[in-house]
RNA sequence: CGGAGCGUAGCGCAGCCUGGUAGCGCACCUGCUUCGGGAGCAGGGGGUCGGAGGUUCGAAUCCUCUCGCUCCGACCA
């Protein structure tokens, strides 16, 4: 993409309204627009990165043998009057009427609509286990939305259920969905650790929510920091083997880790002093397993191989899509702008052209921009007329994680400068070095 | 929802107290100079002062109502 085609309107000054860095940078980077209170419009560059990491919670539940769908996002108020919740949701709710007085609602959630599904097409256990899910908008009228788009109104939310035998399976499918979060936010550069949770108007006993550790943060934490150090890297894991998912999820959460809502002071007081950490995080994820919650009020029975029928055991497991994004930033940006992780960056490169117009430099620019697109990388060209100082301000601030610097004195000599966003640290090569390298960087992605 | 505050150009703000017909910086447009970390000079365009009533010869300014947004607290991916 040519910058001086493109659509990126950055900000020199602070919005007044922004409290905290990522929501800061999404306005001043030109990724997002408020058009409401928690409401937003995405712009090209936020809607880039939006796009790359719906991309990799779809790649990863889909690794995980999750099944891809798409509900609506608005239902009609008859099937949370089934589950009972209808009532029970209160004011976060956004309740609609249609143009023949049908009450209907803009779904904040939707175990009652999967269940709706399930319950129509499924009456064997011979089709368990199941899970399905989608990445779909929700809306919940906050109270008081802020932050950006890391307490919206309207977000973007990767929910899936399971629908298993026995407690046993859904436990399973629990421990699958660990392991998959895991791996989901690692690939986004995100360390988030998950932590034993207090389970709210969904219900359920069993569950875990993800938090990315940030000064900011909504919740108050209480961790020992070796978990800080666990990573599941590259190891093949088949989401199908129990024991095997179960050992990671173990090994996950056997150190203490929680938040404020279900920590345990004389638990935490027994971890040696230099690991006791208290500290903040942003919630980036839950999982649940809430038994026959809503199966057995809303009818979503199989039976069994003994020919009794049974409730469903189920779960539902989230991931704010859309929250992710400032969870990010918040977790890896400097006073210059966003840092973002190789993995959901909205361009792989940036090509800074120091002197637009020298014939020398110009060619040379193109010359790297369609060698990148050859090898699949598209970088951000900034081919404006605008001085140095301005063009690294912009990539600065956008914070693509690698820039090439191209200008008349580096040519001479044959180089251009190949410049890391997070370290800072530059190095000279020749053009086709650095594309080279950067297509190295990338490979695999 | 309880408490506090703010709405004046795309963004950041001044003007309001003490009414007299709207201004500054950034951004934008034109020209010249400049050009390896947000350039300088000169010129220019853009605003129903959130909205509706009211007071007044006259309202951004005073009064009433209303809408929107933000912050602190209690709740949530």
């Amino acid at each position: 993409m040519r910058l001086s085609r493109y659509f990126l309107p950055v900000l020199k000054e602070n919005p007044a309204d922004a409290q905290i860095v990522s929501h800061r940078y999404m306005l001043r980077a030109g990724m997002i627009r408020q058009q409401a209170a928690g409401i937003y419009s995405w712009l090209p560059l936020g809607f880039r990165v939006l796009r790359r990491i719906e991309e990799i919670v779809h790649q990863e539940q889909v690794r995980a043998g999750h099944i891809p769908l798409l509900m609506p996002t608005l239902q009609p108020a008859d099937l949370w009057r089934e589950s009972g919740r209808y009532d029970d949701y209160g004011q976060e709710m956004l309740r609609i009427k249609d143009r023949h007085e049908r009450d209907m609602l803009y779904g904040p959630t939707n175990e009652e609509m999967i269940t709706d599904i399930f319950r129509s097409h499924v009456s064997s256990y011979k089709d368990l286990p199941l899970t399905l899910y989608h990445i779909q908008w929700k809306f919940r009228d906050e109270l008081r939305p802020r932050f950006g788009v890391m307490r919206g109104r309207e977000f973007l939310m990767k929910d899936g259920y399971n629908f298993d035998i026995d407690k046993d399976a859904a436990l399973h499918a629990y421990n699958r969905h660990m392991v998959s979060y895991l791996r989901t936010y690692e690939r986004m550069g995100l360390t988030a650790i998950p932590m034993r949770a207090a389970s709210g108007p969904i219900g359920g006993d069993n569950t875990h929510e993800f938090l990315v550790l940030a000064n900011t943060g909504e919740s108050e934490v209480f961790y020992d920091d070796r978990v800080t150090s666990l990573k599941l890297g590259a190891r093949d894991i088949d989401y199908d083997d129990r024991s095997q998912v179960a050992e990671v999820c173990k090994e996950f959460t056997t150190l203490y880790a929680r938040t404020d809502e279900t920590h345990d002071q004389a638990v935490f007081d027994q971890i040696p002093e230099a690991h006791r950490k208290v500290g903040r995080g942003i919630e980036v994820g839950q999982i649940f397993y809430f038994s026959t919650k809503y199966s057995e009020p809303m009818g979503a029975v199989v039976v069994n191989d003994k020919g009794e029928r049974v409730p469903v055991h189920m779960g539902s497991h989230g991931i704010g899509v859309s929250r992710l994004l400032g969870a990010i930033i918040e977790a890896s940006h400097d006073d210059k702008g966003i840092i973002w992780p190789e993995g959901v960056t909205p361009f792989p490169v940036g090509i800074v052209n120091l002197k637009q117009g020298d014939s020398a430099a110009d060619a040379a620019c193109e010359g790297l921009y369609k060698a990148l697109k050859a090898k699949g990388l598209e970088a951000l060209y900034d081919d404006r007329d605008e001085r140095a100082g301005a063009k690294f301000a912009t990539m600065d601030l956008i914070g693509l994680p690698w820039r090439i610097t191209v200008g008349p004195r580096g040519l001479a000599n044959g180089v251009v400068e190949l410049t890391s966003r997070r370290t800072g640290e530059s190095e000279e090569m020749s053009p086709e070095a650095a594309v080279d390298r950067v297509a190295q960087i990338y490979a695999g992605r």
